[in-house]
RNA sequence: GGGGGAGUUCCCGAGUGGCCAAAGGGGGCAGACUGUAAAUCUGUUGUCGACGACUUCAGUGGUUCGAAUCCACUCUCCCCCA
């Protein structure tokens, strides 16, 4: 089975500007793609993972990936899938979160001589003169098929600034540069990205007459039709500071039961014939399945140790009790503590498991909190110094576990 | 530039002088049931020294015994006309 059909096996091509030629193209190594990254965030995330795999994907298969960090796009903020403006972030901020995401994707892709390389579209977006800019490709877009694009749709209702207008002539016009400089015949993305993406080749086409080509991965849906990728509109961050290898594990061997199969087959590379077998499983087998995803996943991101530590210690855990070795954990000094104690509120606040002592004091009177196996009941228990120095777990509601020690 | 409308707690959205920490829904969290799943049911969802106190309804300043609600100015957004 060739890239092409690999991908649409795994159900990951949602759209192709054509179908005959990518095939061709990518199943005979000669794409030069790219992926384009806007870093608003310090670290990329679960969602930038299914894109960073396919890349991958694609140059198993002889292509050339081109990362693209949106250093000058950025500036402007993509609308596409916003009802609200974004923020706006500042030059230092961005050039940071540039940085940032380097470093994470240095882990999958291989970058150097003849394999991927990383390019800031910073780099040429800031040199542009408005007039110039407008002369040279403003005339090659047409504001009414702009405003057709799905992207700007859902922000006419609630408003649409001139700024971030622009942000689909800004990635176009990446494309239209890489294309003549980088021999960069094709451009790909979250089906999201499709209506700016589409922006480019006409670019290319208009200015040069020529073609270049897009693909567009299925945006990862649960069964509800949301995004995957978040917990609680917080994003699944594959910066281990930001989400610990153990809750990155937890989040994928949490999945429901109807979305694990379709999570396996698109975000990991187990060959297809054992992810068929794995279709037909039922009821609490699937819970294996689970155990199989989140070890995989995890694995990618952080390596195989992470992995291990966060699978035997969430097996451990769920299973047998306690085994605290690879918990999310909580140092406490001496300051923390009053008169040699702290309260049971306290202490779910400084662990980060109650926001306030207000929540952790319904926590605790709902029943949902363990201290070294035994619930709690009184909001007013306290915990020595003694018992700190060992170290004590918590247990908030059935799945998260933490130590906090002295 | 002219006219009209809106800004409420995580989100949507009620509330138009005291009965408002603010209806309802969504989401979140917890409990029951389970398979670390889903669905369902229940509780809960501003903060704290907690049957009380304190801080919230875009911002600032007023009126009033008392303001999310009234007045003035400011900011932001939307709609219509130009």
């Amino acid at each position: 089975m060739q890239i092409y059909e690999e991908l649409q096996a795994r159900g990951l091509i949602a759209q192709v500007s054509n179908e005959e030629e990518v095939r061709e193209t990518i199943n005979g190594g000669k794409a030069t793609f790219y992926i384009g990254y806007d870093c608003t965030a310090d670290s990329l995330t679960a969602g930038h993972f299914m894109t960073l795999a396919l890349m991958k994907r694609l140059q198993m298969a002889g292509n050339r990936p081109i990362a693209l960090i949106g250093g000058g796009t950025t500036l402007i903020g993509d609308p596409s899938g916003r009802t609200d403006m974004r923020p706006m972030l500042t030059r230092k901020d961005i050039d940071h979160n540039a940085a940032c995401f380097k470093k994470q994707m240095e882990r999958f892709i291989e970058f150097g001589e003849g394999k991927a390389q990383m390019l800031n579209n910073a780099d040429w977006l800031l040199e542009l003169n408005y007039v110039d800019l407008l002369r040279e490709v403003g005339s090659c877009f047409s504001v009414n098929n702009m405003l057709r694009a799905d992207c700007y749709k859902q922000r006419m209702e609630k408003g649409l600034s001139f700024l971030e207008f622009n942000y689909m002539i800004m990635q176009s016009y990446d494309f239209y540069h890489m294309f003549q400089h980088c021999g960069c015949n094709m451009q790909c993305g979250g089906n999201d990205q499709w209506s700016n993406m589409l922006g480019g080749t006409e670019l290319i086409r208009r200015k040069l007459g020529k073609d270049a080509h897009v693909l567009t991965i299925t945006l990862l849906t649960d069964s509800q039709g949301n995004k995957m990728g978040k917990t609680a509109g917080n994003a699944v961050w594959l910066d281990p500071n930001k989400t610990s290898p153990f809750d990155f594990y937890q989040y994928w061997r949490n999945v429901e039961d109807a979305d694990v199969i379709k999570c396996i087959r698109m975000l990991t590379f187990l060959p297809l014939e054992e992810v068929e077998e794995m279709s037909h499983w039922e009821g609490s087998q699937l819970n294996k399945a689970k155990e199989i995803l989140a070890y995989q996943l995890t694995e990618m991101v952080h390596g195989e140790e992470e992995a291990k530590k966060a699978q035997e210690g969430a097996q451990a855990l769920f299973s047998t009790g306690s085994n605290t070795a690879n918990m999310p954990t909580t140092q406490l000094t001496e300051a923390d503590l009053t008169e040699g104690s702290i309260t049971i509120l306290d202490l779910l606040v400084k662990a980060g498991l109650a926001s306030s002592k207000g929540e952790g004091r319904r926590l605790v009177q709902q029943g949902g909190v363990s201290v070294n196996e035994e619930k709690i009941t009184d909001i007013a228990a306290t915990f020595s110094e003694a018992q700190l120095k060992e170290g004590v777990v918590i247990k908030k509601g059935k799945k998260v576990f933490h130590k906090v020690i002295l």
